[in-house]
RNA sequence: UGACCCAUGGUGUAAUGGUAGCACUCCGGUUUUUGGUAUCGUCAGUCAAGGUUCGAGUCCUUGUGGGUCAACCA
């Protein structure tokens, strides 16, 4: 019998299923991913993109990707750039690449009619002045005694301000609206302010960029955007989206309507773009891909996969209440991911050398091993063994009790893929440490042969790498990059006192040769270690990886 | 001494006046040539107090707690 579980519809749906309800054509339907380019996009905004894109999907309605570029002091090609590949990256399509400064020459048009309203004025008292006026949250405001200028005056002086014959800062353009608003965004606020840079896409064109909120909503009503969706923090600026809307609407035209979640946060880490962009500047992390980063191009080299990305945030859902997401379930998402994937390989991180004295001295065979037994489709490959392999050093004890069923003393363990040894003896070095381990093998056990021996109940079983046969690699270990759930939750601390000194290490391992082919990206299971990629700073010399995330390890755990 | 938003297990989310469910985490069992995976199970929740109702996590009131808002940023 089938069993059909309606999904549960997150809030932002239901509020559309309203809208189309009382009378919205389907049609109408129409969504925007609108980011700034003026930083690289991180898992927080994963949550707004697959938000976004996944309603297209399931409306089957185009999403504009649009950059919301009006502060030329800020923004850059590069990031416009590499905003364009982590969305497409993470497999969404967008219907227009467009860009809110495609928008500069109505937005003005607007504004002059604006002025000839009544409803701006120019105001050129300096931004102290101005900020003392506007009161707090908790007092009026009170009015610029440019507040009353008029229309001919208004409309001269902007026309100053566009030609360029003001200086910056010497001068805005307010819209007159309300200065005791119990919203302080109501309080006449600039639409534009004079910037004498060069824009990433309009060049010289203009000296005075219009400002967020006269620019966001109007764009979404030329874009015909039937459901705006942005973070919380804009809650507050939805009277204003809403007042500049009211000035330009025309009845036959979809309204659009901004609708607000709440930002997802990531245990231990940050997600403000600014945060993240003090991290690279000030050197605690190398770029903003370093894999340790909670952004797509981090997330991505870290072996990340853009199916495990869209399933966090499915899973993680949407509300509008405050929320630190335990970084476990974005794990999850990508063991669960890869471990249908990945093809298992071996590799040694901490090496002993451990010498089967029965085995032919010379002697090399090369077994039969299987890439992914989650996925039949996955095939065979060869590792070659011979007398001399690696083991890590902590899968062997000199004696132990019975809950160690690795290798100790006098027992025996299987070695993945090859036969089952036994341990007879071991050399020490001055410090009591193990730096040989003496083995027999029992010749008759190896894997998938079928023999009686081969299918002997041995509880352990080791991966290895054939000391002859062994490539060198590099491995980067990762560990979370702040020691506290929520570092920038302190209200006295400073988050970058919570960064972890620790959050990498740098490992010289052994890999089977198989692996020398390997490309940058590839992703596998090193087996009973984790989940590893290759990592961007490889060569065809010098093998490089990133540990993804370490298998679960109930052994650990157990603490003995 | 303002406005607005939010409050469900440790975490993230469902339940649209009618059995508080799912996922992650944690813990335990079974299986296993990865101490992985799979699988079974345990623990654990409606902020508080009133009210409306046959019935309230849901509606109302009042508290309490948390958050947002005063950039020529978005």
């Amino acid at each position: 019998m089938m069993i059909e579980e309606k999904k549960s519809l997150n809030f932002i749906e239901q509020i559309i299923e309203e809208d189309l309800a009382n009378g919205l054509p389907k049609e109408k339907l129409r969504f925007r991913f609108p980011p700034e380019p003026n930083g690289y996009l991180h898992i927080g905004h994963a949550a707004s993109i697959c938000l976004n894109f996944g309603l297209g999907l399931r409306y089957n309605a185009p999403v504009n990707l649009r950059f919301d570029d009006t502060n030329p002091t800020k923004e850059e090609q590069e990031y416009v750039d590499a905003i364009k590949h982590d969305i497409d990256w993470l497999g969404f399509k967008w219907d227009k690449e467009l860009y809110s400064s495609d928008y500069f020459q109505q937005l003005f048009d607007w504004t002059i009619e604006l002025i000839k309203e009544g409803k701006a004025y120019v105001d050129n008292q300096s931004s102290a002045e101005m900020a003392q006026q506007k009161g707090t949250p908790t007092e009026p405001g009170t009015d610029s005694p440019n507040r009353n200028r008029s229309v001919e005056e208004n409309l001269a002086l902007f026309m100053k301000m566009k030609n360029g014959e003001f200086e910056e800062g010497s001068h805005v353009l307010r819209a007159k609206i309300d200065m005791k608003h119990t919203n302080m965004h109501m309080r006449d606020p600039i639409m534009y302010r004079i910037l004498k840079k060069r824009h990433h896409r309009t060049g010289n064109d203009w000296c005075i960029y219009p400002m967020y909120d006269w620019t966001h909503g109007e764009s979404d009503y030329l874009e015909q955007i039937s459901h705006s969706i942005c973070t919380l923090e804009f809650k507050s600026h939805r009277d204003l989206y809403d007042w500049y809307l009211d000035q330009v609407v025309e009845s036959d035209k979809l309204r659009p309507k901004q609708r607000e979640f709440a930002r997802r946060n990531l245990s231990y880490t940050v997600m403000s773009k600014r945060k993240l962009l003090q991290l690279v500047e000030e050197g605690f992390v190398n770029g903003w891909d370093d894999p340790r980063m909670p952004t797509i191009s981090g997330l991505r080299r870290r072996g990340y996969t853009p199916a495990s990305i869209k399933t966090f945030s499915e899973t993680a859902g949407i509300s509008k209440r405050d929320n630190v997401t335990d970084v476990a379930l974005l794990e999850h998402c990508i063991k669960d991911d890869l471990n249908k994937t990945a093809p298992r390989v071996m590799a040694v991180m901490n090496p002993v050398k451990l010498i089967i004295t029965n085995y032919p001295e010379g002697k090399e065979e090369w077994l039969t091993a299987e890439n992914n037994q989650e996925d039949e489709n996955a095939g065979y490959r060869e590792v070659p063994f011979s007398r001399e392999i690696y083991i890590e050093q902590e899968d062997f004890r000199e004696e132990a009790n019975k809950k160690f069923f690795r290798l100790k003393l006098g027992s025996e363990v299987r070695l993945k893929n090859a036969y089952i040894i036994k341990a007879e003896s071991c050399l020490k070095d001055e410090n009591g440490e193990v730096t040989e381990i003496y083995c027999t093998y029992d010749d008759d056990s190896l894997s998938g042969s079928g023999t009686e021996a081969s299918k002997r109940k041995v509880k352990g079983t080791l991966h290895w790498v054939s000391v002859k046969h062994a490539e060198k690699a590099e491995v980067r270990v990762y560990d979370r990059l702040f020691t506290d759930e929520a570092p920038d939750g302190q209200k006295d601390k400073d988050f970058k006192e919570f960064i972890n000194p620790d959050s990498l290490t740098i490992v010289d391992a052994f890999v089977e040769p198989s692996l020398k082919t390997a490309k940058v990206l590839d992703r596998f299971q090193f087996q009973r270690l984790g989940y590893f990629c290759v990592d961007t700073d490889a060569t065809p010399d010098k093998l490089v990886f990133n540990r993804t995330v370490p298998l679960r390890d109930s052994w650990a755990k157990m603490g003995e």
